[in-house]
DNA sequence: AAAATAGATTAGAATCATTCTAATGTATTG
DNA sequence: CAATACATTAGAATGATTCTAATCTATTTT
């Protein structure tokens, strides 16, 4: 092990110690080349599968949720009794498919609205999400 | 008891055996002005309070399946640990506000999207849902 | 119209997702 | 190189949801 030089930085640059739990975590997160949409239980099934050391599924809701703190993944509201989390922290919408509970990413500068009521008062916006359910054709 | 009717005629009129649990939540979530949005937990703490017979959660999650499965209600696509139900059924979108979980609709006709990218091939839009966060001013 | 059968409904118990907290580990200070 | 303080881990507790055996209701049979 050695080429965990950029983990271990974002980590102690964002105040979080670079522990073997946490870079295990970083790994099967961040070193891939798409976008990845996960379920704690998706991603505790990946440990389990590749014979890594075990690793308590608390500790995968701590990490999680600490790497959510820092801005590292974005959670994804969708109905369901699993919370999603996605690796893509753009502003972003999706598609979705629930039977497949199969999420797909959607640029954020290929949705535009153009008409929205105003905000109830005394509060402003914080965020706009769109979600397009799909379903198979026919 | 005899202004029931019109949950009777519905409950019959869709398969559904008009029992009094059913009844006795069809009154909590329909005699009501405004749309009513609610987690199981919030209609469970309706019963308790209002010293109504006890009627299992089991019950109530089983009732309120039951009732979106045949349409009178919607589930809302929401983040977070409770599940969101919505006694408007129309297609319409929402202003949340995460920190009081507090729900506002927004007419479909109040919002429009003029531009989306094209659908995963092999599939075709089922429904848009828009959800505008917001939080307090300042 | 009573008994038998089939299917629907209820709700206690079981399960699964998430959070809590006591135990453990790591850095810092004297 | 202890001692202290704080961060992290993970087993246990909690809370949300689902499962399924028991109960109820409608329908059929006699």
């Amino acid at each position: 092990m050695g080429q965990y030089k950029f983990h271990i930085e974002r980590l102690r640059s964002s105040g979080l110690r670079p522990t073997k739990q946490r870079l295990a975590i970083c790994k099967v997160l961040f070193d891939r080349k798409e976008t990845f949409h996960f379920t704690i239980d998706k991603l505790k099934k990946t440990f389990e599968k590749g014979t890594k050391k075990k690793i308590s599924v608390a500790t995968l809701y701590n990490t999680v949720h600490a790497f959510k703190e820092k801005g590292y993944l974005k959670e994804i509201s969708l109905k369901g009794n699993q919370t999603f989390f996605d690796t893509n922290t753009k502003n972003h919408h999706h598609f979705y498919d629930e039977h497949m509970s199969q999420l797909v990413d959607i640029d954020d500068k290929n949705v535009s609205i153009n008409y929205l009521p105003k905000t109830p008062s005394g509060k402003k916006i914080k965020s706009i999400e769109v979600l397009v359910k799909i379903e198979d054709n026919n």
